[in-house]
DNA sequence: AGAACGACTCGAATCGATTCGATCCCTCGT
DNA sequence: ACGAGGGATCGAATCGATTCGAGTCGTTCT
């Protein structure tokens, strides 16, 4: 004998019918139900539709997706792990562009994104363990997230990273960062620039600003600040720079009028910024200084992203933000399915544009 | 005697522990591991470390979410349905920090935000209906899309929306549009402007740009667009203008060339631009055409956010964003906890900026 | 010393659906 | 006319955890 309780716990809607009692007031058994609502098995015409009709009557919504998950095994829900709060992660448009190629490739299969933003430990948010996604997938974080995954791992939950240090669990789609730096700092060079410098994206989870220190660097975990790092020095060995916190137009103004308000002898000839809204941000910077550009500061980007009001054309790599989360898409689609999908890099394009010019004599 | 078929179905991977089996293996009950696990009742010392053991041998990843989730009757997910796809609306700033109110406020409550892209129906993506979601907050959305939610009024979800028409079970967070445009327009009016015209958002879920006519409008569906189009009116009646399609300055610039490109004694000597984005892509409109801003036409936006590389100041409202997807988030809050939230509506604030001056002689 | 109490632990029901295998019955083939 | 075949339906197990009430055992109070 059923205990029917009544007023149970404090269980979201009390009453809500379940497909038992669809079934029951049907006149059909639960499986048969299910099937109707499935469309799984063979139903006669007949009972199909006494079984919607009482859905009708009971004011039933169809199959409680929570009692689905829990049975199949999956939620439907791949969860999208962002470096920042969403209001700060949202102005990078390479995010953006990254998260609506895997967004369109993840429909594929009927799922959805979670958005989880990757917190600080400690500062009391959600755990992303504890949310039930099917997968993961690491958008511009850094290396660091992947320890707060470790639950994950354990849990079997497949992870698929954009960028980020090689892990032999999670799959990695990788972009040619140095090769796209090493192709700026060429650029730069074969103009006769020998006093450059660089505006680095943040290193590490803290998004500390400040001078590029050998300890700084040491200390960074974010790949593609330090891919890139490494691109440019593959061309000018040992150059230094400013680390701006975020790729944000502001973050490359602050920098480089630190880079730039010094006594003229010794301020750079070049600025080769590791994103496209820093390298406005030093061209707005150079603008308030009276800078003139090319003419007396060239000025590189990285991305290759259309900067909203930004008239003049950026010398800067295109990288292909949006296949790079369709791949990612596609990676966990095969995951999901129990294949193990083919690693994927992608090349950049070198871009000129008309913030480059000779070094000046 | 239990069944233990091994390799059973397709379920994710095969062998992962379950609680279950670590109770076993610490030498407890399966209830005694529950409660050591979510520490919610009396369990010892010592038996909880032997659990925290045999889970740590085991690499028992913790309680299946999927499971919790069921049995509490929560997922901890709060689905957004956004207007478009994630590219597209996520380019819009309003939006973002709508969202990023919004999921600051349900962080409290440890839920995540699935996004839902409301797409046109019959595109074969996935059902809003079918995701494990708590509650659903509607953002930028238009009126349709409340159909798409029938599924979720049936199962008891509580459905909270971000503008939007009155609904009796639809919790409302709402701006004073129509207040803010009258502003707008009242001002334009005293600067002695009597050649107006509009620059509006999409009317409805089609997005189709083109001339705002009568039939267009009644067929209009987004009921901000709707409500900045009557303050408009409260001040000057009649008044037409352009739909453009989305809050974007191509958009507007766009919508603008269609209004200016006109005999100079027909051109309105003020536009007003339903967005500060728009408002943005007029005034590059109207610099292509050489038509100077204020001097020749005056222009104002809505909204107050910050226009990237826009370097003079619009003449517009400021409406809270943030305030109103955290409002949303604390409405959402309320609900799950089975109260009533209070409803809210924000004002705007007038901001005179360098854009608008008296109308040419 | 006996009773009462409290700290722990356990068994069993429950959340709501899916699915495999078995059963039942009707029809078709020969 | 009888067995085979197959469509429709049902029973029962299962997914993996939570939770309530009941039971055990040792300690403390009078």
């Amino acid at each position: 004998m059923k205990r029917d309780k009544g007023a149970s716990a404090g269980n979201r809607a009390e009453g809500r019918p379940t497909l038992a009692a669809v079934a029951a007031r049907a006149g059909v058994s639960a499986s048969t139900a299910s099937l109707a609502f499935s469309g799984h098995g063979p139903v006669s015409d007949d009972t199909r539709a006494r079984v919607l009709a009482a859905a009708a009557e009971l004011g039933y919504g169809g199959p409680d997706p929570l009692a689905q998950s829990l049975r199949r095994g999956r939620s439907g829900i791949i969860g999208a792990l962002i470096p920042a709060r969403i209001g700060v992660s949202f102005r990078d448009p390479v995010l953006i562009q990254t998260l609506d190629g895997l967004a369109e490739e993840i429909s594929a299969i009927g799922a959805g994104l979670l958005l989880l933003p990757d917190h600080d430990p400690g500062s009391g948010y959600v755990n992303v363990t504890d949310a039930p996604v099917d997968a993961v997938v690491l958008v511009g974080c850094n290396a660091d997230a992947l320890g707060t995954l470790e639950g994950m791992r354990r849990r079997n939950i497949p992870i698929v990273q954009i960028e980020g240090p090689p892990d032999a669990d999670v799959h990695t789609i990788s972009v040619d960062n140095r090769g796209g730096a090493r192709l700026l700092a060429e650029h730069v060079r074969e103009l006769g620039h020998t006093r450059v410098a660089l505006v680095t994206l943040a290193l590490g989870r803290d998004r500390r600003v400040g001078p590029l220190t050998a300890e700084r660097e040491a200390g960074g975990t974010v790949t593609t600040a330090l891919e890139r790092i490494a691109g440019a020095r593959d061309v000018y060995p040992g150059v230094g720079g400013w680390i701006a916190g975020a790729s944000r137009s502001d973050a490359g103004r602050e920098a480089a009028l630190a880079l730039l308000d010094v006594p003229a002898a010794d301020r750079p000839t070049a600025i080769l910024a590791q994103s496209d809204l820093l390298a406005a941000g030093v061209l707005a910077a150079a603008e308030e200084l009276g800078i003139r550009v090319p003419e007396d500061l060239s000025v590189v980007g990285f991305d290759g992203i259309r900067v909203d009001g930004l008239e003049r054309s950026l010398t800067t790599v295109w990288q292909p933000s949006q296949d790079k989360g369709a791949a990612a898409g596609r990676a966990i689609v095969e995951l999901l399915a129990g294949r193990t999908p083919d690693p994927v890099s992608f090349d950049v394009r070198f871009r000129r544009g008309s913030t480059t010019g000779p070094a000046p004599a």
